[in-house]
RNA sequence: GGUUCGGUAGUUCAGUUGGUUAGAAUACAUGCCUGUCACGCAUGGGGUCGCGGGUUCGAGUCCCGUCCGGACCGCCA
């Protein structure tokens, strides 16, 4: 090692060392313990590998032997301690998000989200993608989240929509012959924060021509098998897991299974009904799960387990158990209701060994039921310790259905949007059962995380009025929101279908955290409310007039 | 909007059935020591216990109100 050099110490590189020789100005020795905490300095030494009795610190670290130091810059205390391990809490870290960016973790996290990114763009350059951008100041395309909204100075009275995501613009370009189109793109959505949903967040948003459902999950299957090969170094040679919406719905309460651990319901209407305990009798759903080798379970976290379920998040009235002795007998909280006889055939229905447990629910309605049920499941996984971070469970769920009935309204809405296809061979039951069509609809779910979606879309101006139609939208309201792109339709709409991954969560899941938050440089955070960045500006009452009256402002 | 948990030194937290001057760790300051590496040693500055009201001889602690934040639900085509 030897020579000269020039290193910028910050607190990012913590515990870079420097030595001092006599040769350096006495005042800056002095202050050297100060160094990269209240000082920005330059050093110029021999640089050399720092040498450690101690094998726990990590080779790579560099130490200076300082011949000059200057102090270029001051800086005061920061509020918390800039290293791995920090003190500080959410809240101050996003703060001072500019200081939390300085720690290796969080620095990690974009560094990683930054290769991701490279990643993207290279596989689908390589398969003649072209990336186009798009506007961000459009018209509003509801029936979604809400808008964040920009009034128009050229248009007094008016405003403008951030996308929600850039569906029509690309299916213009689907018209305008572009037939594999990309972008890494943010989207806005004006809705409350989740530790996986942003404001604003970034898509890899994809669309194709000239394909089917195949193509698309082909194509983007090949995109999350690259990343899982260049970004973690895991090869996948079999094609992903294929699960319907209703297999996922059925059998674990879920569009988005995590299915890194089994536990699927096991429904038990036949087997328990019928015996004098009026909760099973009376309910429109039994089912139950089984926790493999859980039957050491005390009677303490049982009553737990079933003080989670009841939490109003979860709904659940109550949980009946079974744990599975080592005699192979069944010994349940219902005992008094039920013979060993149906019991052991409860046992056989989940084909359990000694030693499992059994968890079941119930309820007037199967769905809410099923929901619930999944929420004990994963639960459980949790509790079992059956949700490795480093394991990967990647899975299609295809045939969403097109509609979804609200109960409120007493309407159907798009599951996924206006444009989606429905399957061919179920078309004819658009008029006689719109619920039970189906759609070339698909998500791909990694341990039980959305990372993305999409469909074949409508090219067919006849299908799509009758989508319109069937969704309550009048002929002038139709032309009013979407009649750009009928009319471009009309020049001709190959048949066309797309996805959006959500590139946030592919970097929290491969860089394993539980929240995309540090994966974004500047995320929303609600108490960052006094830190510019993360602040909306105060506008006039002229214009705050007109927001007000465009916008359904609830108080 | 709902459920729930929380708010005490710069920071992370403790604080007993209400009871002397509200503590610890860390950070910070000063000095000493030092091939140290979460350095060590000594010293000491730092708190309107979120805010307002009430109960009480006495409130960080109990009650009411309020503000703020977290998690989750609603919401997220």
């Amino acid at each position: 090692m030897g020579g000269m050099t020039f290193v910028d110490i910050r607190d990012r590189y913590g515990i870079t060392q420097l030595v001092f020789n006599q040769d350096v100005n006495a005042d800056i020795c002095e202050k050297a313990n100060k160094l990269g905490r209240e000082y920005v300095i330059q050093a110029t030494g021999t640089v050399k590998e720092r040498s450690s009795k101690n094998a726990n610190i990590p080779t790579g670290e560099i130490e200076i032997i300082v011949s000059e130091l200057n102090i270029l810059n001051t800086a005061v205390t920061p509020p918390f301690t800039i290293e791995d391990e920090t003190d500080g809490g959410d809240d101050l870290r996003m703060k001072y998000r500019y200081l939390d960016l300085r720690r290796n973790v969080v620095r990690a996290n974009l560094e990683l989200r930054h290769r991701m990114t490279i990643e993207v763009r290279h596989y689908l350059d390589k398969q003649h993608f072209l990336e186009v951008e798009t506007p961000v100041l459009v018209n509003s395309t509801p029936e979604g989240a809400r808008d964040f909204v920009v009034p128009s100075r050229m248009n007094p009275g008016q405003f403008y929509a951030l996308p929600q995501s850039p569906q029509t613009l690309k299916q213009l370009l689907m018209v305008s012959g572009f037939d594999r189109y990309f972008q890494i793109v943010k989207c806005f959505r004006d809705e409350d924060l989740r530790a996986d949903r942003q404001p604003e967040f970034t898509q890899i948003d994809c669309e194709m021509s000239f394909v089917d459902q195949e193509d698309i999950i082909f194509t983007f299957e090949g995109l999350a098998k690259h990343l899982f090969k260049t970004i973690r170094g895991i090869e996948i040679a079999e094609p992903f897991q294929r699960m319907t919406w209703h297999h996922a719905m059925k059998y674990y309460g879920s569009d988005k299974p995590d299915l890194r651990f089994g536990m699927p319901f096991v429904e038990l209407m036949d087997v328990l009904k019928g015996y004098g305990f009026s909760v099973f009798d009376n309910a429109a759903y039994i089912g139950g799960i089984c926790a493999e080798g859980a039957a050491s379970y005390t009677r303490k976290q049982l009553d737990a387990l079933t003080e989670y379920v009841k939490r109003s998040q979860i709904g659940a009235k109550g949980m009946v158990y079974a744990r599975i002795e080592t005699d192979g007998s069944v010994k349940s909280s219902v005992d008094k209701f039920y013979t060993q006889e149906v019991l052991l055939q409860m046992k056989e229905a989940f084909n359990a060994k000694p030693g499992d447990l059994i968890l079941i629910l119930s309820g007037d309605n199967a769905d809410k039921s099923r929901k619930q049920l999944g929420e004990l499941r994963l639960e459980m996984g949790n509790q079992l310790g059956l949700r490795d971070k480093n394991k990967f469970a990647c899975l299609w769920v295809i045939d969403f259905p097109l509609f979804e009935w609200n109960e409120n309204d007493q309407r159907f809405y798009a599951m996924h949007h206006p444009f989606t296809s429905p399957k061919p061979e179920d078309i004819p039951l658009l008029d006689s059962d719109p619920g039970a069509v189906r759609a070339n609809a698909y998500d791909m779910v990694i341990n039980g995380v959305e990372v993305g979606g999409g469909s074949i879309r409508i090219h067919d101006s006849q299908l799509q009025n009758k989508m319109f139609h069937l969704l309550g939208f009048t002929e002038e309201r139709a032309q009013e929101q979407f009649g750009f792109l009928m009319n471009a339709f009309k020049f001709g709409a190959p048949p066309h279908g797309g996805l959006a991954y959500g590139l946030d969560r592919w970097v929290s899941l491969f860089a394993g955290l539980d929240s995309i938050r540090d994966c974004i440089a500047f995320p929303k955070n609600n108490s960052g409310r006094d830190v510019m960045l993360d602040a909306p500006s105060v506008i006039d009452d002229k214009q705050l007039d007109e927001l007000c009256l465009l916008v359904n402002i609830k108080e």
